[in-house]
DNA sequence: CTACTTAATCAAATAATCTTGATGTATTAA
DNA sequence: TTAATACATCAAGATTATTTGATTAAGTAG
């Protein structure tokens, strides 16, 4: 009995974990711009993206890295650049369908 | 225009802010955990609370405000004992529906 | 009143996160 | 090949968040 609690409390502590780690990643007013420009544009590249979030490129690289990190965006890199994107379906697990039309696509 | 513009870009500004605000308040394993044993029990008293997140009472004193002034738990005080307990039609606006069983109350 | 319980708050120490400018690597264009 | 562009990563410093133990305040019980 003992064993099957301590398992059980093992596996809620990932579980929290995991949703600390996607909280932590939407929890900042500048990457939750970010996810609301590319929920209005799509897929876009960190060079397109740089300016209008008024950032500089290495800046906005360690705040796409915990974004993508956390599975909240995608990257698809052609050539020299690197796209990004929402993740839908990440976002639907864990979003209000309320917040659907500032942070996740297809409102 | 311009101006329209600008103030657009002041109520979004304001309006990332309060949502990076509640994102960090639940950003963390240990007010997760808080979270899914108010989910569980309901209103409980931060005595009570104490040995089941094992922390000291300033320390859960601590995370508990985080999640108060987030607007995440309400407080109610009768005598010397604080009750928290947690604000459904807040998480409700906040959470997927997929995340009511853990962190939400009313499965 | 005195002793005890509950819980908020404070200050100091520690830890985690973010910013900045520089550097490295890969790709593209001339 | 050379120059330029795109972007990731690094190290240092700055900023925030968290932990800890002590103190305070308010209520309760004897």
């Amino acid at each position: 009995m003992k064993e099957e609690i301590q398992l059980q409390d093992i596996s809620m502590d990932t579980f929290f974990e995991k949703y600390e780690v996607k909280f932590k990643a939407i929890a900042d007013k500048k990457r939750l711009q970010i996810m609301n420009i590319l929920t209005q544009r799509g897929a876009m590249c960190v060079c397109d993206l740089a300016p209008m979030v008024d950032m500089a490129q290495s800046k906005l690289s360690y705040h796409l890295k915990i974004l993508l990190d956390a599975n909240i965006i995608t990257k698809e890199t052609r050539g020299t650049w690197s796209y990004y994107e929402l993740n839908q379906e990440e976002l639907n697990h864990l979003l209000s369908h309320e917040l659907c039309c500032v942070f996740k696509p297809t409102c």
